[in-house]
DNA sequence: TTTATTTTCCTCAATATTTCACCAAATGGA
DNA sequence: TCCATTTGGTGAAATATTGAGGAAAATAAA
């Protein structure tokens, strides 16, 4: 029912205006000045839709869209000013949904946002956001609706960086993950730049799971990566 | 049923105009002579839609739009005696539901304000009586048709504002609302602005709910959510 | 108008969080 | 083995966020 879209495009007019339209129809509208923004706090709030500009400061729509489709298949409605069909096959093939042309008609654009929904609850996913909502890893779960972690059951307290950074490990438990990219998710460094902020949040954390059966574990001079320890047997109590 | 409409124009012959076709299809209509009268009459009075004239004494329509898409999401029809394509996209950037050129045809206008009615009704919006009039959240029951709200049966006198926050909160209780949307939704921020008038509306909400099961929880960095201090252990939202 | 109520602003204090500096320990390569 | 580099630990400094009290401003009521 509440469904959540997000909006990254630079241009105020243009997300103050689909923002009206959108609430009128009953959707909670987060409008982001660039896609870095929307990434960012996609990764700890998703949300059901997001409407990407492609021209933005920063990296682009296509950029961000890709980023976003590693991590999750939410719908993605691009807007563009340039009406070329390499980009329209570029982002259709990236993985967005549909594709609008400025300058578009905003009824146009709620009705394909209605009719997206409808195609999803018709297709009785069970309701597709429920399923991103909750994490789970080992004894660690994050609820990102109340924006809550627990272990083994009970509350853990985690700072806004502990929360986003766990959170960003959990969604990709299935791989190692460089330092270099979680300053760019976490802190927004796009550049190199000599900081050990996020061993220090690595550290903290570690500290506070360190009952857990999940552990944050290095891979040497590259990042980290979740493991669990229970799945850890083959060479500690194999005999 | 009874939907109020809004009419600025500076040329009672056009007002009476499409007042009398209007009236004929049971709606209750206002005339202004200038965009700012109804401006005015708006934030006190708000109505169901609105048709502006650009070319006004005044303010231009353009403005009044801005002005009033700030505050409400209310359908707006625009009336132009130029013909522009310029004009129209302006009209429909800055957020108006259609565009009539004059001189037009009173039918298709009155064609045009059934139509966007009958979008609005369909799309089972969340109008603010629609769903649940009343609102439970542990001990403490919001009746929105009343507008009030009571603390294990007993009366709450709430400000309007405290009113407005608790009720968003327990719409939305079954996750954390971040700062910046209740300064948008309740206050109208569009923008981050430095202020902290929902802390302030918080705490003196907390002191009045203080008796309550349901305390206003602080989530760091981020925002409020209800919680229930009688379900502390496991608070697994069902969603 | 005056008065009462409500809202916002302001400042300070109390916390919570993040970052940094320094050094010890661990790692991988020659 | 040594050496350069990377990582982890401790603790303290620098930042940020929130809460409380009360004053000022705005709003509504009398």
């Amino acid at each position: 029912m509440d469904k959540i879209i997000y909006i990254a495009d630079d241009d105020d007019n243009i997300r103050n205006l689909l923002k009206s339209f959108l609430e009128r129809e009953g959707y909670i509208i987060y409008g982001f000045p660039t896609g870095d923004d929307l990434l960012k706090r996609f990764i700890t709030n998703p949300c059901d839709l997001i409407i990407l500009d492609v021209m933005m400061p920063g990296r682009d729509g296509f950029f961000i869209l890709t980023e976003i489709r590693k991590i999750s298949n939410v719908p993605i409605i691009m807007l563009t000013a340039r009406d070329s069909d390499a980009d329209y096959i570029e982002g259709l093939n990236l993985g967005s949904d549909d594709y609008f042309t400025k300058p578009f008609s905003p009824i146009k654009l709620v009705t394909k946002v209605k009719s997206i929904f409808a195609r999803l609850e018709a297709s009785h996913s069970i309701s597709v956001d429920a399923s991103d909502s909750e994490l789970v890893f080992a004894d660690i779960k994050i609820n990102r609706k109340t924006k809550s972690a627990t272990l083994k059951g009970s509350e853990l307290s985690l700072t806004p960086n502990e929360y986003t950074l766990l959170t960003y490990l959990m969604i990709n438990s299935d791989r190692a993950v460089p330092r270099v990219e979680l300053l760019d998710k976490i802190w927004g460094y796009e550049t190199e730049i000599e900081t050990r902020v996020a061993d220090d949040t690595v550290k903290r954390l570690r500290k506070k799971i360190s009952d857990s059966d999940a552990r944050i574990s290095t891979v040497w001079g590259y990042g980290f990566r979740l493991t669990d320890k229970s799945e850890q047997d083959s060479d500690e109590g194999g005999e």
